[in-house]
DNA sequence: AGATGTCAACGAAGCCCTTCGTAGATGCGG
DNA sequence: CCGCATCTACGAAGGGCTTCGTTGACATCT
């Protein structure tokens, strides 16, 4: 397996890794003004930098350096991502059972229509196909 | 309001608070045990006492010091935490849509047809009932 | 070339989490 | 009463996360 499992992201990384999937590929910079934006007062720019380069080290984003301006470029997916977030919260606080994570979410905030119908059609794909 | 709103509980806090779920109200040491018993060289007697001398601080137990051996016990429940690990996650990661959290936990792991069944029914009660 | 602005790099500081050694209080058996 | 076990309390150490000031490299404009 060349994938080697990536640490679970902080807070903050997990803050600049939205910005990365969003916009694409990003310098700090760039990242730092999008992070601005949505939270003004919010970190200074060395801050974002030095989260990016720590992120670089743990393997979270890799950097291409050809430019003056390095550019920062996710190394896992938002899908992947997002499914490591919920299998550890699923082992760490539902006892291993997804479909009680799943239920305790949308019990919790009103969800449009649509996506409920798209929840049924995974739930019909689910149950139908056995393997 | 009387319920202020706790902090997210740690990792450790969390593993801590699961056993007095399970157990109910509960001393240090028969939560030191029960941490033990699932992992052996887990954490020391004094770890778990200090970890929950500071939840006891942050608010997220309560003790009772009537007995020498005080006797903890959780602040919120289960559900109530779940609650709010979910929609802490839904925003960070999901922006802020359960249904997509919903959805990714069950993709990531096979579940039991008859917890799928249960959602089902969770779903036709969100559909039927809603507007 | 010199002034100005942008960038990465580095290191330190502050805070939180976790871990544990040690000390002091309390109960119990002889 | 003495010694032993059990318990809480305290403090310190180590590591991780976040923040930021400073420095030096580099580019651009005049």
């Amino acid at each position: 397996m060349s994938e080697t499992k990536l640490p679970r992201p902080t807070d903050g990384e997990l803050a600049i890794l939205r910005v990365l999937w969003a916009r694409g590929d990003s310098t700090v910079r760039e990242v730092h003004e999008a992070l601005t934006r949505d939270e003004p007062e919010g970190t200074g720019y060395t801050t974002v930098l030095k989260l990016m380069q720590i992120m670089t080290e743990k393997g979270l984003v890799e950097r291409d350096e050809s430019q003056r301006a390095h550019v920062y470029r996710p190394r896992a997916t938002e899908q992947r991502t997002q499914r490591q977030l919920v299998t550890d919260l699923v082992d760490r606080a539902f006892g291993g059972s997804p479909a009680r994570l799943a239920m305790q979410a949308l019990s919790s905030k009103k969800t449009r229509p649509e996506e409920l119908a798209e929840l049924r059609r995974l739930l019909d794909t689910l149950e139908g196909g056995e393997e």
